[in-house]
RNA sequence: ACCCCUGUGACGAAAUCGGUAAACGUAACUUGCUUAAACCAAGUGUGUUGCAGGUUCGAAUCCUGUCAGGGGUACCA
């Protein structure tokens, strides 16, 4: 028998046999409860990380457990293959995308295998291979019947490296795209747009279904979408237009003493004087050069040009003068807004910039508010003034406060309406890149817009192209491509040459893996709404809106379509944090050093001398402190590398890679590996049971079924496998020092422990599972049931305490009640010495837990 | 500026409902095993829970203020 734990020997050897087991595939049972575990799926970059582990792991083991616990399990993975690496690389090295592409997904699956995760590779995905974007360009056809998807010209955001336009989750508070870093530029391009703010409230209201989401990725989109109750107010200009603008202060209306507008609004030609053209047209000129970003950065001074126009306040007819300026957005609101110096920062230093006048309609209950003399806008509670009707009410957005009064009187004078704006924008599609999903849309001179028959879906991606240099799309230059005969009416027309987001991919993938080898349909509707619900989902942070918020879009407009019968696609999230490692740096400098160039007893940069600052921060070759996945399982092995993932920190926290705790982890399966070979080892079989147990037997008995019922527990909820991993090591320590090694209790003691491993170390649980002189798996084995019985104890320790500090502890029977508990507590010595003479005014008793005496 | 999260031994962390703070593991040290070291085994030490108040019989846990680190949003009308 081996006596020595070699991961490297069982690993591969029960990874073989699970594959030609078929352990993992999902089963098609359906008395069993359903469950739907997933992580993210990997762009393949060609090389597995340490983030990629981690989320992996986790997964694996909520999968493993679930299938002991009895439920059909579908744990599926596959591949976010579009992108502009691939593209890159085409360019940088010549290979074609696709063949870089299922390359780097050659060996990622292959990495993949190696960590033992338990998928059902028959449902792997790929989101490039034209079996799977047949089905993302009907999805997109969908939208388009839905009204949902639509083509416009609008300033968008355009990423100067990679040549393509962005949408705006996909740029980052400093105007930095999310994948070049570049600072993205302005441009007014006609594209393809997903109406994602049709689905605004929607999508924050239905944040309250989502009870087993983190509540700061709650937050984090809650935020994004940006709602605001306020209301719409339609003004007039002089030459009888309606100017309507929305405010969340109505009830200020009769404090507006100006306008503006964006530079973009379309009323602006009209309104602008002769007199003001030349000034209007070069501000507008200017503005356009802008990006969004840096229009709306903060202390910025305030610029602006008036179009010579008036416009008529709805409330008093008082004629306010139009301005435009570039910090009035037209993607928000209604691209006006009214200007209440008085009472709102921005327009206060507007006003004040341009001498514009100031009134004051609200006035604080301490003080008088002088519009002379004021400094900065009064923007807290107050009682109305100068407003009409509103004169004397409480100044406020609660009920019965003036911005209700001043709702009212809108809507009852016909001059506005309650209204709420987003801040979320539609979502921009397309893209001018080769490596994406084509547009199924063809251009005709006649018939305009025509999508792409569902007959002749997919819509291929031309193989043979050529990639010069980073310009514009070569799909644009395949002339013999892009020339086709509209499907309506037969003339001459064009190819859509743009290519979907890659988002849009990852947008449904969970849809299809219930289905993934359907050919005639994107997933037969029955089989997705049965495994649907995601019940776990598993993955990073840096999703929080992206992804996440894309998904819950796409699956509220498939359930309107008819196509699926859920809201919302994940029920659980875990959010996992960051793995990091420790990083050199000279913090006079801010340069990185490879520890490979240090002394790490006393790292100093090589180059001044300068002592290094020790940092932990997330791997990366800039700062040269990966670690390479590969090496750490060819030295210990995937149940090491998972155990340590799993017991280093819980799974939402960041994560610091540490040499010395991988070791750690190693020597625990070495541990484990040792006790259970010497109890397999041993030829006298475990005695049975005959008569009471002894105490030895009893206590051991306790540790086994306390360790069940812990991990059992830490494996619900919140998912606490660091805890899940000590309580095996306790299990372990109790059965190394348990003096019973020969009772049929130690032997449960072993098979349990075994058990309880596998979905964390599931080869070495399986190796030593047949070295048990079991035949079947240890994975295909009911997860443990904690013994109440087991778990009931003859005497516990009640802490004493005296004034609320605890002096100690006594051994009082179990069964007590709080009578007794106190009977125990006074008589024993321990009190006596602390209360002799003294008069207790009062004795707390907490039963099962302790005794405390309030002394004089 | 606003919102959110996190501060516990040398280090990572654990502590249902407020009830013995530091489980579990790293690192360090001692001893045994060994020719020696590693491995392995046995053992040892480290604490006013970031700070200041408050509530309570009792606070790591609840409240107020404050400091530090991290994240999100940011002229959004």
């Amino acid at each position: 028998m081996e006596s020595r734990y070699n991961p490297a020997a069982i690993e591969e050897k029960w990874q073989q046999l699970w594959v030609e087991q078929g352990v993992d595939l999902t089963p098609e049972i359906t008395d069993k409860p359903k469950f739907y575990a997933l992580s993210m799926f990997p762009y393949p970059s060609g090389n597995l990380h340490m983030g990629h582990v981690r989320n992996y792991t986790i997964t694996d083991v909520i999968a493993r457990v679930r299938r002991m616990q009895g439920h059909r399990v579908l744990h599926p993975m596959g591949w976010d293959a579009f992108g502009l690496p691939a593209e890159n690389a085409a360019i940088d090295r010549g290979v074609h995308p696709a063949k870089w592409t299922y390359q780097n997904i050659n060996q990622m699956r292959t990495q993949l295998q190696r960590l033992g995760l338990s998928y059902d590779w028959n449902r792997e995905v790929t989101t490039c291979s034209p079996d799977y974007y047949h089905w993302t360009q009907w999805i997109f056809l969908e939208f388009l019947k839905a009204g949902l998807a639509y083509q416009r010209e609008a300033a968008v955001n355009w990423d100067p490296i990679d040549q393509t336009v962005l949408a705006n989750e996909q740029v980052d508070s400093e105007g930095r795209s999310w994948r070049s870093g570049a600072k993205v530029e302005r441009r007014l391009l006609k594209q393809w747009f997903f109406k994602i703010t049709a689905y605004a409230e929607q999508l924050l209201k239905d944040l309250d279904q989502l009870d087993g989401w983190p509540e700061r990725v709650k937050l984090m989109q809650e935020n994004w979408i940006g709602k605001s109750t306020g209301a719409e107010v339609v003004f007039k200009t002089e030459g009888g237009d309606h100017l309507p603008v929305f405010t969340t202060r109505p009830d200020t209306l009769w404090g507006a003493t100006f306008m503006v507008l964006s530079p973009e609004h379309p009323l602006v030609e009209k309104l602008t004087t002769p007199e003001q053209a030349a000034a209007i047209q070069t501000y507008q000129k200017a503005a356009a050069a802008k990006s969004e970003i840096d229009r709306t950065a903060e202390d910025r001074e305030k610029t602006g040009v008036w179009t010579g126009s008036y416009a008529i306040n709805p409330v008093n007819d008082a004629a306010i003068p139009v301005w435009i300026a570039d910090y009035v957005l037209m993607g928000y609101g209604t691209g006006a807004i009214m200007a209440v110096p008085a009472h709102d920062q921005r327009d206060f230093e507007f006003a004040k910039t341009f001498d514009l006048p100031i009134n004051v309609v609200v006035q604080p209950a301490d003080r008088e508010i002088d519009a002379a003399t004021m400094k900065v806008a009064y923007a807290d509670e107050g009682v109305m003034v100068h407003s009409g009707p509103l004169d004397g009410i409480p100044a406020g957005k609660g009920a019965g406060q003036s911005v209700e009064a001043a709702v009212k009187w809108l809507e009852q004078n016909g001059k506005g309406k309650g209204m709420a704006t987003y801040r979320l924008r539609d979502w921009l599609i397309s893209r001018q890149r080769y490596w994406g999903c084509p547009i199924p849309v063809i251009h005709c001179p006649s018939c305009g817009i025509v999508p792409v028959p569902e007959d002749q879906l997919p819509v291929q991606l031309p193989e043979d192209v050529e990639f010069s240099g980073r310009g514009p799309s070569p799909l644009a230059k395949l002339t013999d491509w892009i020339n086709v005969s509209c499907p309506t009416c037969g003339e001459p027309a064009r190819r859509e040459t743009d290519t979907m987001d890659t988002f849009m991919c990852s947008s449904w993938y969970y849809l299809r893996y219930p289905d993934a080898c359907n050919d005639h349909q994107a997933f037969d509707p029955a089989k997705t709404n049965d495994w649907m619900p995601v019940d776990q989902y598993v993955g990073g942070i840096e999703h929080a809106i992206l992804h996440l918020l894309y998904s819950r879009f796409f699956t509220k407009v498939l359930r309107d379509r008819g196509i699926l019968n859920f809201d919302e696609p994940f029920k659980r999230l875990l959010t996992q944090g960051m793995v990091q490692a420790a990083a050199y740096k000279n913090p006079k400098t801010g340069k990185y050093f490879a520890p490979s160039l240090l002394d790490l007893a006393d790292p100093r940069d090589p180059e001044t001398g300068d002592p290094l600052e020790t940092v932990f921060e997330k791997m990366s070759k800039s700062k040269y402190n990966g670690i390479d996945p590969e090496q750490v399982l060819a030295k210990y092995g995937a149940d090491t590398a998972r155990m340590f993932i799993l017991f280093k920190a819980p799974p939402e926290k960041d994560l610091e890679w540490d040499d010395a705790d991988v070791e750690g982890q190693f020597r625990f399966l070495n541990r484990v590996w040792r006790l259970v070979t010497e109890f397999a080892d041993r030829s006298t079989a475990a005695s049975a049971a005959n008569g009471a147990l002894s105490k030895a037997e009893k206590d051991l008995r306790y540790a086994i079924h306390n360790a069940i019922l812990q991990i059992t527990e830490d494996l619900e909820g919140d998912y606490q496998f660091n805890t899940a991993v000590s309580e095996l090591m306790k299990l372990s320590n109790a059965l190394t020092e348990a003096p019973c090694k020969k009772s049929f209790i130690y032997q449960e003691g072993v098979e349990t422990l075994v058990k309880l491993l596998a979905p964390f170390a599931p080869h070495i649980a399986e190796e030593l599972w047949h070295l048990l002189n079991h035949s079947d798996s240890v994975h295909q084995q009911p997860w443990p049931q904690a013994d109440p019985t087991a778990l009931v104890v003859d005497e516990i320790p009640l802490v004493i305490q005296i004034m609320g500090k605890t002096r100690g502890t006594i051994q009082v029977p179990a069964a007590a009640d709080k009578q007794q508990l106190e009977q125990y507590a006074r008589e024993s010595d321990l009190a006596q010495k602390y209360i002799a003479g003294k008069e207790i005014k009062k004795v707390i008793v907490v039963p099962g837990k302790l005794v405390n005496f309030v002394v004089e």
